[in-house]
DNA sequence: CCCACGATTCAGGCGAAACTAAATTTCTTG
DNA sequence: CAAGAAATTTAGTTTCGCCTGAATCGTGGG
């Protein structure tokens, strides 16, 4: 096992970061799959997952794919954590919009000690989910798993959004003006065929109907993590 | 005027920031100082004077030293503030030692935005001085400017400690236990000549005597900043 | 006026990470 | 099953930012 608290860099952190979310459907992440997430050539992805495999943080089959390793694991979930964290305690703690806290969180991750990090949980008294409704892994890497499916492919009378993809600004403060947040309540009315818009009618968190209609493109759709409401 | 929010690179801030230190005393500062200050060759140093100088944020007279432009000034004071900041951030609000935020603050300071450090300055209601009582520039780059002597070089019966030099954990948790913090009043009771040890006697915030006698090496006591009671 | 010392230039190196282009493997499909 | 398409890897470069050692150059005290 190497040593548990070599340094990673910024970009070896979101390499694993980025392996590791893709590994949530598919076992195993692809070469392009990584290039894409990262905008960067499948040629740069093939080095940098040699270095890694030396490193010990994933297994890499030419041709097949990689997959992380158990401590891969642990250090993705260490970056998940602290971006996690922070978000968290920036909307909670010093007023940030919910589409501001990404790219905020994105740089300080990868400068923040573990010692902040827990000292930031703690001043939340161990948060468990962060402002978009992901949730947030345990300082030992403990990590609720259910991943929801999306709007865009879920039907039902009585859904409940879960989290929402965190990344686009743009789209969260559509989101927000909407009411369409995680704990919002709704039903599909209709479904467009070939991948087309979804509408919805929002029903309030507490169950009372807002009466609130609202026509998502797929693509946004396909960013909304959903469950039956419970 | 280069762009007023170009991002400028971790080691850029850093030569910066000590330059703009070694400045306060000497009005320029030497190629020598600043790699001592930094830990590189004076040759790294000529190098990247060179390149301040192209991007305007210093001037540079071949063999004098470098002076900061006000540009130069400008941004110094902007990572000085990021530091100053987190670090009283940290201190009261995260629950940090005093000894531990330099470090934290060291690595954040370059990931922070501008944004992040207004609103923790908001939450703290305006700073003036960090944990070592050093003063907090403000947000448009006005900064509190007596230098004050150190203990090392001043006599008198009353003393007040302004500031402690803030990077040396060890001896932090040293004069922590001591009781000689920013605030603390004391006396020099004895100088021992040729820089030997300077003993002084605590008098406490308020003026009450606290009778406890201190024996400082030299080294340690031109790290501690004095005036004149008031 | 000379020379030691600090400063500078020069040429080069290094590590990390990216890129292009070409070769190779795997997939797909007729 | 063969062949073209797609994905992946290899190999070789490139870039960036910063550092270094060695040789050279100013400067100012004796």
């Amino acid at each position: 096992m190497p040593d548990s608290n070599p340094r990673l860099s910024v970009s070896v952190e979101d390499y694993l970061k980025v392996i590791y979310n893709l590994s949530g459907s598919e076992e195993t992440a692809s070469t392009s799959a990584i290039a894409e997430a990262l905008g960067v050539q499948p040629a740069s992805v093939t080095g940098m997952v040699k270095r890694l495999a030396e490193s010990g943080y994933l297994t890499h089959v030419p041709y097949r794919g990689v997959t992380l390793t158990a401590e891969g694991d642990r250090q993705a979930l260490r970056v998940i954590r602290r971006h996690r964290v922070i978000e968290t305690y920036l909307c909670t703690r010093l007023g940030y919009a919910w589409e501001d806290v990404h790219d905020e969180a994105e740089r300080l991750e990868h400068a923040a000690s573990e010692q902040l990090i827990e000292r930031m949980a703690e001043a939340l008294e161990g948060p468990t989910h962060d402002p978009h409704g992901a949730p947030i892994p345990t300082a030992d890497g403990e990590i609720e798993d259910p991943v929801y499916p999306t709007l865009a492919d879920s039907v039902g009378d009585r859904l409940l959004v879960r989290s929402v993809a965190d990344d686009d600004p743009e789209r969260l403060r559509y989101l927000e003006e909407r009411s369409l947040r995680p704990g919002a309540g709704l039903r599909v009315v209709d479904r467009a065929p070939f991948n087309g818009p979804i509408t919805v009618r929002l029903t309030g968190a507490q169950g009372q109907p807002l009466g609130k209609s609202l026509v998502l493109g797929f693509d946004l759709a396909s960013r909304i993590f959903v469950s039956a409401e419970v």
